[in-house]
DNA sequence: ACTTAGTACTTGGCCATGCATAGTACCTTA
DNA sequence: TAAGGTACTATGCATGGCCAAGTACTAAGT
């Protein structure tokens, strides 16, 4: 149990809420995102964000097409289906939520016991 | 991959931060928790915490001592170690940059590709 | 004494997901 | 043909929230 596992562990389902977001505002490929998360400050590596992708995709949620590019093998862009839009806008109740239960903990300053 | 799953993986890792928070405003045993998360609408149940709290105590984060009660059995009042309060000084500051990070991506309107 | 209900804590196994690591495939450049 | 970069794939592990069942103690009713 140290410091580091538990960032990993906060981490869990909240990257899935942004890579639907990040796809939400349009398409994109794999690297768009990693570049837009680690401008963000949230460290992702390849290792997830791919497996993510893939399980949004057979999930439905998302759909993607090839793209020829001038620089390298073709790629993958990817749009948020129907179902991904609705599933989004749950996540985003969902996070908003949390981040206010969270909130109205750690912002008490009186003991409760 | 559905909503419920999604919410209870963005769980991993907040509750024990908020956990630690309640702690640190004074000796507390777990129906106290349970309570006080319950009314600030985070839903948790014994069959979680009640092995959160033996992992936080089995890391040196927290430490208790029994306590008679006059309605039942006896009951574990927890309190922070000097190490859980260092620790929770880091997880403070990881939530706060994972917050600020999402919103960061949430909060954008603009496309990226 | 015995049963019933309530409170408090324990235990074992399941599951989803982020991660590490290694690998495949394609394109450009020299 | 070789070297390097880019893009995607595959396998297996560790973690922690959840479920379900169980233990143990107290109080109240008969």
């Amino acid at each position: 149990m140290n410091l580091e596992n538990t960032q990993i562990q906060m981490k869990k389902g909240i990257l899935e809420y942004c890579i639907l977001h990040i796809i939400s505002r349009g398409e994109v490929y794999a690297s768009d995102m990693l570049d837009e998360l680690t401008s963000a400050h949230m460290i992702v590596v390849e290792g997830t964000l791919y497996p993510l992708l893939t399980r949004l995709k057979n999930s439905g949620l998302l759909e993607y097409k090839w793209v020829e590019s001038k620089s390298g093998p073709p790629r993958k862009y990817y749009k948020l289906t129907d179902e991904g839009s609705k599933f989004l806008n749950g996540l985003t109740e969902t996070w908003d939520d949390l981040v206010h239960s969270t909130e109205m903990i750690t912002k008490r300053t009186t003991a409760n016991a």
